[in-house]
DNA sequence: AGAATAAGATACGCGCCGTATCTTATCCGC
DNA sequence: GCGGATAAGATACGGCGCGTATCTTATTCT
Protein backbone atom coordinates (compact mmCIF):
# COMPACT_ATOMS: atom_id res chain seq x y z
CA UNK A 1 0.00 0.00 0.00
CA UNK A 2 1.09 3.56 -0.61
CA UNK A 3 3.22 4.80 2.04
CA UNK A 4 2.19 8.60 1.86
CA UNK A 5 -1.55 7.87 1.62
CA UNK A 6 -2.72 10.55 4.40
CA UNK A 7 -0.41 13.31 2.82
CA UNK A 8 -0.95 16.57 5.21
CA UNK A 9 -0.44 19.93 3.06
CA UNK A 10 0.73 23.05 4.97
CA UNK A 11 2.41 26.71 4.22
CA UNK A 12 2.27 27.55 0.76
CA UNK A 13 0.36 24.30 -0.50
CA UNK A 14 -2.27 24.57 2.24
CA UNK A 15 -2.67 28.50 1.46
CA UNK A 16 -2.56 27.95 -2.27
CA UNK A 17 -5.58 25.77 -2.29
CA UNK A 18 -7.63 28.06 -0.04
CA UNK A 19 -6.95 30.84 -2.27
CA UNK A 20 -8.16 28.81 -4.76
CA UNK A 21 -11.16 27.70 -3.17
CA UNK A 22 -12.43 30.78 -2.21
CA UNK A 23 -12.06 32.13 -5.86
CA UNK A 24 -13.93 29.48 -7.47
CA UNK A 25 -16.59 29.59 -4.52
CA UNK A 26 -16.75 33.47 -5.50
CA UNK A 27 -17.30 33.01 -8.90
CA UNK A 28 -19.71 30.36 -8.89
CA UNK A 29 -22.00 31.87 -6.03
CA UNK A 30 -21.18 35.70 -5.24
CA UNK A 31 -19.86 37.33 -2.80
CA UNK A 32 -22.34 36.72 -0.20
CA UNK A 33 -22.17 33.15 -1.12
CA UNK A 34 -18.90 32.59 -0.20
CA UNK A 35 -18.88 30.85 3.03
CA UNK A 36 -16.19 29.37 5.52
CA UNK A 37 -17.78 26.25 5.46
CA UNK A 38 -18.18 25.67 1.50
CA UNK A 39 -14.46 27.26 1.17
CA UNK A 40 -13.40 24.22 3.51
CA UNK A 41 -15.40 21.72 1.94
CA UNK A 42 -14.06 23.00 -1.40
CA UNK A 43 -10.61 23.34 -0.64
CA UNK A 44 -10.61 20.05 1.77
CA UNK A 45 -9.92 21.06 4.92
CA UNK A 46 -11.26 22.27 7.96
CA UNK A 47 -13.31 25.42 9.39
CA UNK A 48 -10.44 25.61 12.10
CA UNK A 49 -7.73 25.97 9.72
CA UNK A 50 -9.58 28.51 8.14
CA UNK A 51 -10.73 30.58 11.03
CA UNK A 52 -6.88 30.16 12.57
CA UNK A 53 -5.90 32.77 9.46
CA UNK A 54 -9.06 34.96 8.66
CA UNK A 55 -10.77 36.69 11.24
CA UNK A 56 -13.34 37.20 8.58
CA UNK A 57 -15.36 36.37 5.23
CA UNK A 58 -14.26 39.41 4.22
CA UNK A 59 -10.52 38.72 4.94
CA UNK A 60 -10.78 35.84 3.44
CA UNK A 61 -11.72 37.17 0.21
CA UNK A 62 -9.59 39.82 0.54
CA UNK A 63 -6.58 37.62 0.70
CA UNK A 64 -7.14 35.40 -1.96
CA UNK A 65 -8.60 38.34 -4.44
CA UNK A 66 -4.71 39.81 -3.80
CA UNK A 67 -3.25 36.46 -4.08
CA UNK A 68 -4.30 35.84 -7.44
CA UNK A 69 -4.60 39.70 -8.81
CA UNK A 70 -1.90 41.92 -8.23
CA UNK A 71 -2.41 45.26 -9.09
CA UNK A 72 -2.09 46.78 -12.17
CA UNK A 73 1.23 48.88 -13.09
CA UNK A 74 1.85 50.70 -16.12
CA UNK A 75 4.15 48.46 -17.87
CA UNK A 76 6.44 51.10 -20.10
CA UNK A 77 5.62 55.17 -19.95
CA UNK A 78 5.84 55.78 -23.56
CA UNK A 79 6.25 59.78 -22.39
CA UNK A 80 3.51 60.38 -24.74
CA UNK A 81 0.82 61.37 -21.87
CA UNK A 82 -2.45 60.83 -23.32
CA UNK A 83 -1.61 57.18 -24.38
CA UNK A 84 0.36 56.73 -21.14
CA UNK A 85 -3.03 57.77 -18.98
CA UNK A 86 -5.30 55.70 -21.17
CA UNK A 87 -3.48 52.66 -20.73
CA UNK A 88 -3.32 53.33 -17.14
CA UNK A 89 -7.11 53.60 -17.26
CA UNK A 90 -7.69 50.26 -19.25
CA UNK A 91 -5.15 48.37 -16.93
CA UNK A 92 -7.39 50.28 -13.75
CA UNK A 93 -10.56 48.67 -15.44
CA UNK A 94 -9.27 45.64 -17.17
CA UNK A 95 -9.11 44.58 -13.36
CA UNK A 96 -12.60 45.60 -11.79
CA UNK A 97 -13.72 44.05 -14.81
CA UNK A 98 -12.07 40.86 -13.78
CA UNK A 99 -12.71 41.08 -10.00
CA UNK A 100 -16.63 42.45 -10.64
CA UNK A 101 -19.01 45.19 -8.82
CA UNK A 102 -20.06 42.44 -6.57
CA UNK A 103 -17.02 41.49 -4.81
CA UNK A 104 -15.37 45.02 -4.34
CA UNK A 105 -19.28 46.08 -3.23
CA UNK A 106 -19.39 42.84 -0.93
CA UNK A 107 -15.70 43.88 0.54
CA UNK A 108 -17.04 47.53 0.82
CA UNK A 109 -19.62 46.61 2.74
CA UNK A 110 -18.07 43.73 5.05
CA UNK A 111 -14.40 44.87 6.33
CA UNK A 112 -14.60 47.29 8.68
CA UNK A 113 -14.14 50.95 7.88
CA UNK A 114 -10.64 50.92 8.35
CA UNK A 115 -9.48 48.06 6.64
CA UNK A 116 -11.71 49.42 3.25
CA UNK A 117 -9.94 52.10 3.58
CA UNK A 118 -6.67 51.03 3.73
CA UNK A 119 -7.22 48.61 1.21
CA UNK A 120 -8.79 51.45 -1.33
CA UNK A 121 -5.97 53.86 -0.12
CA UNK A 122 -3.41 50.97 -1.10
CA UNK A 123 -5.03 50.66 -4.65
CA UNK A 124 -5.47 54.37 -5.01
CA UNK A 125 -1.97 55.83 -3.57
CA UNK A 126 -0.33 53.37 -6.35
CA UNK A 127 -2.45 55.12 -8.96
CA UNK A 128 -1.86 58.35 -7.53
CA UNK A 129 1.99 58.04 -7.43
CA UNK A 130 1.87 56.93 -11.07
CA UNK A 131 -0.24 59.59 -12.23
CA UNK A 132 1.92 61.77 -9.93
CA UNK A 133 4.54 60.76 -11.98
CA UNK A 134 3.25 61.02 -15.21
CA UNK A 135 2.75 64.39 -14.68
CA UNK A 136 5.70 65.02 -13.63
CA UNK A 137 7.42 63.97 -16.64
CA UNK A 138 4.81 65.83 -19.32
CA UNK A 139 5.95 69.13 -17.23
CA UNK A 140 9.16 68.54 -17.43
CA UNK A 141 8.78 67.77 -21.31
CA UNK A 142 6.70 70.75 -21.64
CA UNK A 143 3.91 69.13 -22.68
CA UNK A 144 2.26 70.98 -20.10
CA UNK A 145 2.61 74.26 -17.80
CA UNK A 146 4.65 74.57 -15.30
CA UNK A 147 2.99 74.66 -12.76
CA UNK A 148 2.23 71.84 -10.00
CA UNK A 149 -1.34 69.81 -10.11
CA UNK A 150 -3.39 70.28 -6.90
CA UNK A 151 -4.27 66.37 -5.24
CA UNK A 152 -7.78 66.70 -5.71
CA UNK A 153 -7.56 67.54 -9.33
CA UNK A 154 -4.81 64.86 -9.84
CA UNK A 155 -7.11 61.99 -8.46
CA UNK A 156 -10.09 63.51 -10.36
CA UNK A 157 -10.15 59.82 -12.86
CA UNK A 158 -9.89 57.47 -10.26
CA UNK A 159 -12.91 58.87 -8.78
CA UNK A 160 -14.58 59.06 -11.68
CA UNK A 161 -14.00 55.77 -12.97
CA UNK A 162 -14.63 54.01 -9.68
CA UNK A 163 -17.69 55.52 -9.54
CA UNK A 164 -19.12 54.45 -12.27
CA UNK A 165 -18.27 51.19 -12.06
CA UNK A 166 -19.11 50.62 -8.35
CA UNK A 167 -22.06 53.16 -8.05
CA UNK A 168 -23.47 52.49 -11.87
CA UNK A 169 -22.40 48.66 -11.93
CA UNK A 170 -21.16 49.47 -15.72
CA UNK A 171 -17.74 48.53 -17.03
CA UNK A 172 -16.52 52.07 -18.48
CA UNK A 173 -16.41 51.67 -21.83
CA UNK A 174 -13.41 52.55 -24.05
CA UNK A 175 -15.06 55.55 -25.49
CA UNK A 176 -16.28 56.60 -21.26
CA UNK A 177 -12.44 56.15 -20.66
CA UNK A 178 -11.96 58.56 -23.38
CA UNK A 179 -14.59 61.22 -22.70
CA UNK A 180 -12.98 61.13 -19.51
CA UNK A 181 -9.48 62.24 -20.42
CA UNK A 182 -10.38 64.43 -23.24
CA UNK A 183 -13.17 66.32 -21.65
CA UNK A 184 -12.40 66.42 -17.77
CA UNK A 185 -8.70 65.32 -16.81
CA UNK A 186 -6.45 66.63 -19.52
CA UNK A 187 -7.92 70.29 -20.02
CA UNK A 188 -8.09 70.18 -16.00
CA UNK A 189 -4.26 68.90 -15.85
CA UNK A 190 -3.56 71.97 -18.98
CA UNK A 191 -5.73 74.39 -16.80
CA UNK A 192 -3.61 73.76 -13.67
CA UNK A 193 -0.43 73.25 -14.89
CA UNK A 194 -0.73 76.64 -16.76
CA UNK A 195 -0.86 75.13 -20.42
CA UNK A 196 -0.38 77.97 -23.00
CA UNK A 197 -3.95 77.66 -24.85
CA UNK A 198 -6.80 75.73 -23.32
CA UNK A 199 -9.47 76.75 -26.05
CA UNK A 200 -9.18 75.35 -29.47
CA UNK A 201 -7.60 71.88 -29.82
CA UNK B 1 -61.45 45.29 32.99
CA UNK B 2 -60.42 47.00 29.49
CA UNK B 3 -62.17 45.90 26.68
CA UNK B 4 -59.64 46.68 24.11
CA UNK B 5 -56.91 44.60 25.58
CA UNK B 6 -55.45 42.80 22.44
CA UNK B 7 -55.54 45.68 20.49
CA UNK B 8 -53.52 44.52 16.80
CA UNK B 9 -52.73 47.03 14.91
CA UNK B 10 -52.64 47.78 10.83
CA UNK B 11 -51.44 49.77 8.37
CA UNK B 12 -50.18 52.53 9.41
CA UNK B 13 -49.74 52.44 12.59
CA UNK B 14 -48.00 48.75 11.97
CA UNK B 15 -45.83 49.75 9.19
CA UNK B 16 -44.85 52.93 11.31
CA UNK B 17 -43.22 50.45 14.37
CA UNK B 18 -42.15 48.83 11.94
CA UNK B 19 -39.97 51.49 10.22
CA UNK B 20 -39.01 52.67 13.57
CA UNK B 21 -38.11 49.02 15.11
CA UNK B 22 -35.67 49.06 11.78
CA UNK B 23 -33.80 52.34 12.05
CA UNK B 24 -33.45 51.58 15.65
CA UNK B 25 -31.70 48.10 15.06
CA UNK B 26 -29.89 50.10 11.92
CA UNK B 27 -28.58 52.44 14.48
CA UNK B 28 -27.84 49.74 17.33
CA UNK B 29 -26.32 47.21 15.31
CA UNK B 30 -25.36 48.19 12.15
CA UNK B 31 -27.03 47.40 8.60
CA UNK B 32 -25.38 43.90 9.16
CA UNK B 33 -26.88 43.30 12.26
CA UNK B 34 -30.17 44.16 11.10
CA UNK B 35 -32.07 41.05 11.07
CA UNK B 36 -35.96 40.14 10.04
CA UNK B 37 -36.01 38.34 13.71
CA UNK B 38 -35.23 41.26 15.17
CA UNK B 39 -37.06 43.89 13.85
CA UNK B 40 -40.10 41.48 14.28
CA UNK B 41 -39.26 41.37 17.88
CA UNK B 42 -38.45 44.78 18.34
CA UNK B 43 -41.68 46.01 16.75
CA UNK B 44 -43.35 43.66 18.90
CA UNK B 45 -44.90 41.77 15.79
CA UNK B 46 -43.66 38.83 14.10
CA UNK B 47 -41.54 37.78 10.84
CA UNK B 48 -44.48 37.07 8.67
CA UNK B 49 -45.84 40.09 8.22
CA UNK B 50 -42.52 41.53 8.00
CA UNK B 51 -42.00 38.84 4.97
CA UNK B 52 -45.45 39.65 3.65
CA UNK B 53 -44.18 43.30 2.93
CA UNK B 54 -40.68 43.38 2.32
CA UNK B 55 -38.37 40.38 0.06
CA UNK B 56 -35.27 41.00 1.78
CA UNK B 57 -33.39 42.76 4.47
CA UNK B 58 -32.51 45.33 1.80
CA UNK B 59 -35.93 46.52 0.81
CA UNK B 60 -36.44 46.51 4.64
CA UNK B 61 -34.09 49.14 5.58
CA UNK B 62 -34.37 50.64 1.81
CA UNK B 63 -38.02 51.31 2.78
CA UNK B 64 -37.44 52.04 6.45
CA UNK B 65 -35.27 54.85 5.24
CA UNK B 66 -37.30 56.49 2.89
CA UNK B 67 -39.83 56.63 5.21
CA UNK B 68 -38.23 58.59 7.67
CA UNK B 69 -35.80 60.42 5.29
CA UNK B 70 -37.37 62.40 2.88
CA UNK B 71 -35.35 64.18 0.32
CA UNK B 72 -34.45 67.36 0.93
CA UNK B 73 -34.93 70.09 -1.80
CA UNK B 74 -33.09 72.90 -2.80
CA UNK B 75 -35.14 75.82 -1.44
CA UNK B 76 -34.19 78.85 -3.08
CA UNK B 77 -32.22 79.21 -5.84
CA UNK B 78 -30.70 82.87 -5.72
CA UNK B 79 -29.05 82.80 -9.39
CA UNK B 80 -25.87 83.01 -7.97
CA UNK B 81 -24.03 79.92 -9.42
CA UNK B 82 -21.65 79.27 -7.48
CA UNK B 83 -23.68 79.83 -4.18
CA UNK B 84 -26.20 77.65 -5.51
CA UNK B 85 -23.79 74.60 -6.51
CA UNK B 86 -22.58 74.93 -2.98
CA UNK B 87 -26.06 75.15 -0.96
CA UNK B 88 -26.76 71.65 -3.32
CA UNK B 89 -23.86 70.49 -2.70
CA UNK B 90 -23.82 70.72 1.35
CA UNK B 91 -27.71 69.36 0.97
CA UNK B 92 -25.76 66.17 -0.89
CA UNK B 93 -23.38 65.94 1.44
CA UNK B 94 -25.78 66.64 4.91
CA UNK B 95 -28.24 63.87 3.47
CA UNK B 96 -25.52 61.31 3.38
CA UNK B 97 -24.07 62.25 6.79
CA UNK B 98 -27.44 61.35 8.31
CA UNK B 99 -27.65 57.84 6.62
CA UNK B 100 -24.29 57.18 7.41
CA UNK B 101 -21.87 55.40 4.89
CA UNK B 102 -22.21 51.78 6.01
CA UNK B 103 -26.16 52.11 5.43
CA UNK B 104 -25.29 52.80 1.71
CA UNK B 105 -22.72 50.45 1.23
CA UNK B 106 -24.57 47.69 2.68
CA UNK B 107 -27.66 48.37 0.89
CA UNK B 108 -25.50 48.74 -2.45
CA UNK B 109 -23.88 44.99 -1.69
CA UNK B 110 -27.32 43.55 -1.25
CA UNK B 111 -29.99 45.39 -3.25
CA UNK B 112 -29.78 44.03 -7.17
CA UNK B 113 -28.20 46.18 -9.33
CA UNK B 114 -31.29 47.56 -10.99
CA UNK B 115 -32.99 48.63 -7.61
CA UNK B 116 -29.44 49.92 -6.66
CA UNK B 117 -29.55 52.44 -9.18
CA UNK B 118 -32.75 53.55 -9.12
CA UNK B 119 -32.23 54.05 -5.34
CA UNK B 120 -29.58 56.56 -6.21
CA UNK B 121 -30.65 58.08 -9.03
CA UNK B 122 -33.99 58.79 -6.90
CA UNK B 123 -32.33 59.24 -3.83
CA UNK B 124 -30.31 61.91 -4.78
CA UNK B 125 -31.61 65.43 -4.87
CA UNK B 126 -27.85 66.57 -6.22
CA UNK B 127 -29.40 64.86 -9.74
CA UNK B 128 -28.25 65.36 -13.15
CA UNK B 129 -31.50 67.42 -14.06
CA UNK B 130 -30.99 69.82 -11.18
CA UNK B 131 -27.38 70.65 -12.38
CA UNK B 132 -28.34 70.85 -15.87
CA UNK B 133 -31.28 73.49 -14.83
CA UNK B 134 -28.78 75.17 -12.60
CA UNK B 135 -25.97 75.54 -15.39
CA UNK B 136 -28.57 76.39 -18.12
CA UNK B 137 -29.85 78.98 -16.02
CA UNK B 138 -25.96 80.14 -15.89
CA UNK B 139 -25.45 80.39 -19.32
CA UNK B 140 -28.77 82.24 -19.96
CA UNK B 141 -27.74 84.83 -17.90
CA UNK B 142 -24.28 84.99 -19.06
CA UNK B 143 -22.27 84.25 -16.45
CA UNK B 144 -20.95 80.91 -18.18
CA UNK B 145 -20.19 80.52 -21.80
CA UNK B 146 -23.10 79.83 -24.39
CA UNK B 147 -22.05 76.58 -25.42
CA UNK B 148 -23.87 73.18 -24.21
CA UNK B 149 -22.02 71.23 -21.39
CA UNK B 150 -21.45 67.80 -22.01
CA UNK B 151 -23.21 65.52 -20.03
CA UNK B 152 -20.07 64.05 -18.57
CA UNK B 153 -18.70 66.89 -17.60
CA UNK B 154 -22.29 67.94 -16.02
CA UNK B 155 -22.07 65.24 -13.51
CA UNK B 156 -18.40 65.21 -12.59
CA UNK B 157 -19.50 66.46 -8.85
CA UNK B 158 -22.02 63.67 -7.99
CA UNK B 159 -18.99 60.99 -8.88
CA UNK B 160 -16.40 62.97 -7.20
CA UNK B 161 -19.07 63.40 -3.77
CA UNK B 162 -20.07 60.19 -3.40
CA UNK B 163 -16.62 58.68 -4.07
CA UNK B 164 -14.85 60.65 -1.22
CA UNK B 165 -18.00 59.73 1.06
CA UNK B 166 -18.45 56.04 -0.34
CA UNK B 167 -15.65 54.79 -1.11
CA UNK B 168 -12.99 56.56 1.15
CA UNK B 169 -15.70 56.65 4.41
CA UNK B 170 -15.42 60.34 4.72
CA UNK B 171 -17.89 63.07 4.91
CA UNK B 172 -16.14 65.49 2.83
CA UNK B 173 -15.28 69.34 4.62
CA UNK B 174 -16.81 72.08 3.17
CA UNK B 175 -13.10 73.16 2.19
CA UNK B 176 -13.08 70.27 0.37
CA UNK B 177 -16.73 70.73 -1.57
CA UNK B 178 -15.46 73.95 -1.96
CA UNK B 179 -11.86 72.67 -3.28
CA UNK B 180 -13.82 70.56 -5.92
CA UNK B 181 -16.22 73.15 -6.60
CA UNK B 182 -13.31 76.34 -7.49
CA UNK B 183 -10.81 73.95 -8.74
CA UNK B 184 -12.55 70.95 -10.96
CA UNK B 185 -16.57 72.11 -11.48
CA UNK B 186 -16.59 75.99 -12.27
CA UNK B 187 -13.33 75.52 -14.23
CA UNK B 188 -14.86 72.81 -16.60
CA UNK B 189 -18.14 74.27 -16.73
CA UNK B 190 -16.44 77.48 -17.65
CA UNK B 191 -14.41 75.95 -20.44
CA UNK B 192 -16.75 73.61 -21.59
CA UNK B 193 -19.55 76.54 -22.34
CA UNK B 194 -16.78 79.07 -23.85
CA UNK B 195 -16.55 81.31 -21.52
CA UNK B 196 -14.05 83.92 -22.05
CA UNK B 197 -11.19 84.20 -19.61
CA UNK B 198 -10.83 81.12 -17.66
CA UNK B 199 -7.49 82.08 -16.08
CA UNK B 200 -6.71 84.55 -12.96
CA UNK B 201 -9.86 85.81 -11.99
C1' DA C 1 15.19 10.99 18.80
C1' DG C 2 11.87 14.06 21.11
C1' DA C 3 9.42 18.42 21.39
C1' DA C 4 6.92 21.91 19.24
C1' DT C 5 3.78 23.08 15.86
C1' DA C 6 -0.08 23.10 13.08
C1' DA C 7 -3.49 20.27 10.10
C1' DG C 8 -7.44 18.02 10.19
C1' DA C 9 -11.76 15.79 12.05
C1' DT C 10 -15.62 16.26 14.66
C1' DA C 11 -19.14 18.12 17.41
C1' DC C 12 -21.43 21.72 19.93
C1' DG C 13 -24.95 25.49 20.85
C1' DC C 14 -26.66 29.43 18.72
C1' DG C 15 -29.02 32.61 15.76
C1' DC C 16 -31.23 33.51 11.74
C1' DC C 17 -33.35 32.09 7.50
C1' DG C 18 -37.65 31.47 4.95
C1' DT C 19 -41.98 29.03 5.07
C1' DA C 20 -46.24 26.66 6.64
C1' DT C 21 -50.03 26.38 9.64
C1' DC C 22 -53.40 28.05 12.52
C1' DT C 23 -56.05 31.37 15.36
C1' DT C 24 -58.30 35.54 15.89
C1' DA C 25 -58.83 40.67 15.75
C1' DT C 26 -60.30 44.12 12.65
C1' DC C 27 -62.40 45.99 8.58
C1' DC C 28 -65.91 46.45 4.96
C1' DG C 29 -70.20 45.69 2.50
C1' DC C 30 -74.59 44.64 2.96
C1' DG D 1 -75.37 45.56 13.30
C1' DC D 2 -73.93 40.84 11.13
C1' DG D 3 -70.98 37.91 8.43
C1' DG D 4 -67.51 37.11 5.46
C1' DA D 5 -63.00 38.67 3.79
C1' DT D 6 -58.62 40.11 5.14
C1' DA D 7 -54.51 40.34 7.41
C1' DA D 8 -52.06 40.34 12.13
C1' DG D 9 -49.95 37.59 15.14
C1' DA D 10 -48.18 33.23 17.35
C1' DT D 11 -45.74 29.26 16.83
C1' DA D 12 -43.02 25.73 14.92
C1' DC D 13 -40.20 23.62 11.45
C1' DG D 14 -35.85 22.00 8.98
C1' DG D 15 -31.79 23.89 7.32
C1' DC D 16 -27.51 26.28 7.28
C1' DG D 17 -23.67 28.74 8.56
C1' DC D 18 -21.38 30.72 12.52
C1' DG D 19 -17.55 30.58 15.71
C1' DT D 20 -15.35 27.69 19.17
C1' DA D 21 -13.63 23.71 21.80
C1' DT D 22 -11.53 19.36 21.91
C1' DC D 23 -8.77 15.83 20.38
C1' DT D 24 -5.77 13.17 17.29
C1' DT D 25 -1.90 12.91 14.33
C1' DA D 26 1.32 14.30 10.54
C1' DT D 27 5.19 17.19 9.87
C1' DT D 28 9.06 20.00 11.02
C1' DC D 29 12.69 21.82 13.96
C1' DT D 30 16.39 21.28 17.28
Amino acid sequence: MPPTAPSRRRNEELLSAIHEATLAELAERGFSGVTFEGVARRARTSKPVLYRRYPSRAELVLAAVHAREPLPVLDAPTGELRADLLSLFSAHEARYHRLGAGVIRGLLAELPQERANETLAAGSILTHTTLRALVAQARADGKLGPREVPDAVLDTPIALLRHEFLMLGRVPSRAQVEEILDLIYLPLLRLHSGAAAPSGR
